[in-house]
RNA sequence: UGGGGUAUAGCCAAGUGGUAAGGCAUCGGGUUUUGAUCCCGACAUCCCAGGUUCAAAUCCUGGUACCCCUGCCA
């Protein structure tokens, strides 16, 4: 259930004065796939409507022609199916299936003398706006007649003018310190075919126009917004209260998810796909819905984040980290775990004769997923982070004539390194059967060669180098160039599963777009340098 | 003296006149054959200055900082 935020306590407030029932409504417009910012949103839209037993649309506000393309209302509509919202034909709109009622209020208010045929040039009406400290100055055309205006009106939805000649303005007050009520443009001309609509029209309404009266006629009760449209309030009530319309929503804004070490904004995502920083919108280093979905997220860890991070209307950037969080503590759960070596280097064991085995758990806490059988032969893979030939830096994996637990299968010592060209080869160790006086030392992760498959890895990490890529120009410059790594080495043999911990390394998810055995790390593990953990370390025998 | 917003810990965020929830991060400690997980503990007088009150993060006055607004984008 959505905890309770100040968007709730309006409604609550609401219903108890009206006894209405609540309606909200998530707009994206389809010229972009979904991405985490928009999954705040449809969380608040689809569970306050859960949450006071009313209902939510998926409505697209496609009323620029320009932008939009068909290939993004499919994916979006996947997205957020995938994300575990209930779309039907009764709850997915389109802006553009009420053009024509836009058509007829826009009539309504000419015939009211409150709108207007515009013959100015665009910079010119640019100009006659004003600034912040300057008023506007009326339009030379502001005071027509309803029937010039009607007839222009109807020869621009002819179609007789080009793109930027005419548009219709409303008559609202020019000296407003509110920019967007000096005489908003509320039709335009577009010449671009719509992916919907086709040839039908070649005027469109302006968002400003558009939205409300189709938050008005799907009867929503509570519209609610991100804060940049705070100072677009007055027009969207201005609008409302002018029409003959029965309806009346209220707009209410939030602010806007932003998260560091991540960009969102859909034109430089667009920046970075060609520049093949990333391979498109799916790429899992993005924060968009499909790229997440690539990466290994679920449903309910960017559900559960969601909830954590709260709505309010204090512009925020929530530490990458708390989603990180949500994602480990999930996987942690669910995960079976397995060992995978991603660095291998090459270990002989001169007195192991046989190989020996046992059956290990796949999860530490978990009884119910079962066991599974591990075998530890004479030729094994340890990663090479985990052996240094003498100590230093805190290390603690094996060191030569040191000991080091192997995990789940007694204990290992470094006799010997064999070198070529300087270059370990591999090193050769002797086995002892564990016993507690060993308790207190390292461990290593490991696979058998005879029992191991050859795997590719794929090490995600973050895109950025600087915090908030946000506040630099050129993004193509703070590219982390490690943000993608190829390591190949080996995993366990395992069961038909698509997600599992590859102990003290992460978590990884088996990636099917590659021909060869390939695991992407969805997210590392944390790495808690504790003291009380240091200490534990610092033996060694 | 343009307008509209927002200020609570390093990052989010509750609290709406009765003595500062929670999460992440950080720092201590414990358990553990994953430096994981798990468990325990520490961590703010609420942007500033006045005022009202027995009592103020909450009310009043005056400041300060940051964000949004000059698309025929949304």
């Amino acid at each position: 259930m959505i905890k309770k935020n100040f968007i709730c306590k309006i409604i609550e407030e609401d219903i108890k004065k009206k006894n209405k029932k609540i309606k909200t409504r998530f707009p994206p417009e389809p010229n972009g796939y979904l991405h985490i910012g928009h999954a705040k949103s449809i969380y608040i839209n689809f569970n306050i409507a859960k949450k006071y037993h009313g209902e939510c649309n998926l409505r697209f506000d496609d009323t620029n022609p320009q932008k939009e393309k068909k290939i993004y209302i499919k994916k979006i509509i996947q997205d957020i199916k995938w994300l575990g919202y209930k779309l039907t034909n009764n709850n997915i709109k389109y802006a553009s299936n009420y053009f024509t009622l836009y058509y007829k209020y826009a009539k309504q208010l000419i015939k009211k003398k409150l709108a207007y045929i515009d013959h100015l040039s665009l910079q010119k009406i640019k100009k006659y706006r004003g600034t912040f400290n300057l008023k506007g100055i009326n339009s030379p055309f502001r005071n027509r007649s309803i029937k010039q205006n009607l007839f222009y009106f109807k020869q621009m939805k002819k179609g007789v003018y080009n793109e930027g000649d005419i548009c219709l303005r409303l008559k609202i007050n020019m000296k407003s310190n509110n920019l967007t009520l000096r005489d908003p443009i509320i039709y335009r001309i577009k010449k671009h075919q719509h992916y919907k609509t086709k040839k039908q029209w070649c005027i469109y309404p302006t968002y400003d126009f558009a939205h409300c009266i189709a938050d008005a006629i799907e009867k929503i009760t509570h519209s609610i917004c991100t804060l940049e449209f705070q100072n677009n309030r007055p027009l969207y009530e201005w609008i409302l209260k002018n029409i003959n319309i029965d309806h009346i929503p209220q707009q209410y804004e939030f602010a806007r998810l932003n998260i560091t070490y991540t960009l969102t904004s859909k034109r430089k995502i667009n920046i970075l796909i060609k520049n093949n920083v990333v391979s498109g919108w799916d790429d899992p280093r993005l924060l968009t819905i499909s790229g997440m979905r690539q990466r290994g997220f679920t449903p309910s860890v960017i559900y559960n984040f969601c909830k954590l991070i709260g709505v309010s209307k204090q512009e925020s950037i929530i530490d990458i980290n708390i989603l990180e969080e949500c994602l480990r503590k999930e996987l942690n759960i669910s995960s079976y775990r397995l060992m995978a070596v991603l660095n291998p280097l090459k270990v002989k064991i001169i007195n192991l004769k046989k190989y020996i085995y046992k059956y290990v758990p796949n999860h530490p806490h978990d009884i119910k997923k079962g066991k599974r059988k591990i075998i530890l032969t004479n030729e094994i893979y340890i990663d090479k982070k985990d052996f240094q030939e003498n100590y230093k830096n805190n290390f603690h994996g094996l060191i030569l004539n040191k000991k080091i637990k192997l995990r789940y299968l007694g204990v290992l010592k470094c006799l010997n390194i064999k070198k070529k060209y300087n270059k370990i080869i591999y090193i050769t160790c002797k086995y002892y059967k564990f016993e507690k006086k060993y308790k207190t030392l390292n461990i290593i992760h490991w696979v058998s060669k005879k029992h191991s498959i050859k795997s590719k890895f794929i090490i995600l990490n973050q895109l950025f180098l600087k915090k908030k890529p946000n506040e630099t120009h050129d993004i193509l410059t703070i590219i982390n160039k490690k943000s993608l790594i190829i390591k190949k080495g080996y995993v366990e043999k395992f069961q038909k599963i698509r997600i599992f911990q590859f102990e003290r390394e992460g978590y990884f998810k088996l990636n099917k777009n590659h021909q060869d055995l390939t695991f992407n790390r969805i997210i590392s593990l944390k790495k808690n340098l504790n003291k009380t953990k240091q200490k534990h370390a610092k033996k060694k025998i």
